[in-house]
DNA sequence: GCGACAG
DNA sequence: ATCTTGTCGC
């Protein structure tokens, strides 16, 4: 018996940033990118940049000492605006800038970071939970597809799930679910950030494949948000994504297979006259019948129950702002 | 100048 | 994903 297999669906990443800028020392500065590699990937230096551009206590962590890497000080208020202000306080600690730049900017650059390499450990247990992934038809009697997709306003994500019966795509069940989001989007890491929401939405009924929106062993490390979903909740799912993560198209037709590492992971595919659709293995289904599934169900030019999960979660995200 | 990466 | 005026096209 396939029991559910756990993952770190609950790091709070927003936190650790924020931790991670408040041991920068008053006369001292670092970088986005320092604060992104201490937390285990650099790649997260832009993630890095929007959390502290939203930083909720300024001067109790102070943001303004983080700066770009060739030393500009860059902006304070994540909008833009500011630049005058952050070089000022930084001036108040002691720090000379000149033409926007800071001064010294190896002798004051601050990296002896105390955090726990989170993005590293993450990366690591896709690896590892990428083993798990059921690359076959593992289901019976398959009858219904649920699409889930999020949507955001501010801190707060906002889930639906649509499912529909697939011999003749009638709308059978609706469900909605929010909560804050504590990991921010960083490429390749997107599970972590709507797993939380999305296992509200999931209960392994009998007969249903789930579509993700993302991709699913379309992905760096093979194990993209359908595949963490799938091997989390132990259901069948399929990887959809609006564009490619990694991985080369071979052409430009209807079905297109994508290769990975010589492998043929994924196929495109791109109805006459509208946007494209990557589909890989998410989990308990073959790359053949999750492309076939999605195929069928491209009549509005993305699969239908995306597209109405999609239209109803900015509806519940309008309507619970209150408009 | 090169590369640029799901939602 | 979200921020957003006017503009283009079915």
């Amino acid at each position: 018996m396939c029991a559910l297999v756990a993952c770190n669906d609950d790091v709070d990443l927003n936190r650790m940033i924020l931790e991670a800028a408040t041991q920068i020392p008053d006369g001292m500065v670092s970088t986005y990118g320092d604060i992104a590699k201490a937390l285990g990937d650099v790649r997260a230096s832009r993630a890095v940049g929007t959390v502290l551009a939203k930083n909720p206590r300024p001067f109790v962590v102070p943001c303004h000492r983080v700066v770009y890497g060739d030393g500009r000080t860059g902006w304070y208020d994540g909008q833009g605006n500011g630049a005058d202000r952050k070089m000022d306080l930084l001036r108040s600690e002691g720090l000379k800038i000149v033409d926007g730049r800071v001064e010294d900017f190896d002798r004051v650059r601050f990296n002896a970071f105390e955090t726990p390499s989170i993005l590293k450990d993450l990366a690591e247990e896709q690896e590892r939970l990428r083993a798990l992934v059921v690359e076959k038809d593992d289901f019976s009697n398959l009858e219904f597809v649920a699409g889930l997709d999020v949507a955001y306003d501010g801190v707060i994500g906002y889930a639906n799930i649509i499912k529909m019966r697939l011999r003749d795509l009638k709308v059978v069940e609706e469900l909605d679910f929010s909560a804050e989001v504590k990991f921010p989007y960083i490429p390749s890491y997107l599970g972590y950030r709507e797993l939380p929401l999305l296992r509200h939405l999931i209960h392994g009924d009998e007969g249903t494949v789930y579509l993700i929106d993302g991709q699913g062993r379309l992905h760096p490390r093979g194990f993209g948000i359908a595949c963490q979903v799938g091997v989390c909740l132990n259901v069948p799912t399929i990887g959809a994504a609006k564009s490619l993560l990694i991985g080369d198209v071979e052409g430009d037709g209807h079905r297109a297979p994508i290769h990975l590492s010589g492998q043929l992971i994924g196929y495109q595919l791109h109805p006459e006259g509208r946007t494209r659709t990557y589909v890989s293995v998410g989990n308990r289904i073959s790359l053949e019948t999750a492309t076939s599934i999605c195929d069928g169900l491209m009549i509005n030019g993305v699969p239908e129950p995306l597209r109405l999960a999609h239209i109803r979660c900015e509806e519940f995200a309008k309507k619970a702002r209150g408009g």
